[in-house]
DNA sequence: CTGATAAATTGCTTTACGTCA
DNA sequence: CATGACGTAAAGCAATTTATC
């Protein structure tokens, strides 16, 4: 066996299941996932560091799980025991569990600072109540609350701080904080929903008014209707000289009194301009 | 029993980083 | 040495499922 296979698979064989444990580093989260979707017995590679014989290895008949740990290193004295314990609480608990990747593996890595004796109980007993779906406390709840007002994101560090806060596992503290944000975000489309109802309901009205408005000076004299650019003297529009692109009309007394030709007929040039095309302002 | 809600899962994308040609 | 392609790990998100009240 390739010692890169020996490290990312090791078997733990007995009690009627089979566990793989991948060491970190060596795949993926999604390929973990997909291996643990995949029941392919060819990927389970006997495993020479635990001596298991391939007879045993063919006997066990469930695949319980597929999890990510350094604490299983090759080489190291890992016990068939240590992992058959494990691997048999996950298979206890739920089913679901059994598809559950390298985080349930590596919170099952924790738990074995515990005695075997007091583990197994423990276990048995996790097995009925919090592998089951938990329903956090007040307490939990306002803490994790707390947290996420001071930060709606963790690392890793204040993630594994808060969680042995509360007591929990560190990834229940990301999927909170995942839904706790998933929340927020809902509630704030919800929010800009609302305000657009609103301001679409107040342009309907706006629109509505204008209408109104429209018919009403449709139904008044000609000269109301008019538009307001037509009622208002020639004289007094501003105009641009297209030469020198300067601003003024032909009785602006603010304009040089030469500004403009007073021929506008003939063209728009000022008078400079009227007079000399080719001149510079 | 049913619906609402929250915990948990799954599949995907993005980003950062290391390796190699 | 610089660079781009490629693979991998980690983190986050959207959608969905599942358990609980």
């Amino acid at each position: 066996m390739e010692s890169g296979d020996a490290c990312n698979t090791m078997l733990a064989l007995g009690l009627g299941f089979r566990y793989e444990l991948l060491s970190s580093g060596q795949r993926s989260e999604n390929q973990h996932r997909t291996l643990r979707d995949r029941d392919d017995d060819e990927r389970l590679l006997p495993s020479l560091s635990l001596g298991l014989s391939e007879a045993a290895y063919q006997s066990a008949s469930k695949i319980v799980g597929i999890g990510m740990t350094d604490k299983y290193a090759p080489g190291e004295p890992t016990t068939l025991i240590d992992l058959t314990r494990e691997a048999s609480s996950h298979l206890n608990c739920s089913s679901t569990m059994k598809r559950s990747g390298e985080r349930d593996l590596q919170e099952a890595a924790e738990l074995e600072k515990k005695s075997m004796m007091m583990m197994i109980s423990d276990e048995d007993e996790d097995c009925s109540t919090a592998r089951k779906k938990l329903r956090l406390s007040k307490e939990q709840i306002s803490i994790l609350e707390g947290s996420f007002k001071a930060h709606s994101t963790l690392n890793p560090e204040q993630k594994e701080d808060l969680a042995r806060q509360l007591s929990l596992r560190p990834r229940q503290v990301e999927v909170w904080f995942q839904n706790r944000r998933a929340r927020i975000k809902l509630k704030q489309i919800e929010v800009d929903c609302e305000s657009l109802k609103r301001r679409c309901e107040a342009l309907r009205e706006e629109n509505r008014r204008l209408q109104e408005e429209v018919q009403e000076l449709k139904s008044q004299t000609p000269a109301a209707t008019m538009p307001l650019l037509m009622q208002i003297p020639s004289t007094t529009l501003p105009v641009m000289c297209p030469s020198c692109e300067r601003i003024g009309t032909r009785s602006d007394d603010r304009l040089p009194t030469r500004f403009f030709s007073s021929s506008v007929t003939k063209s728009r040039l000022c008078d400079i301009h009227f007079s000399n095309p080719s001149a510079a302002c």
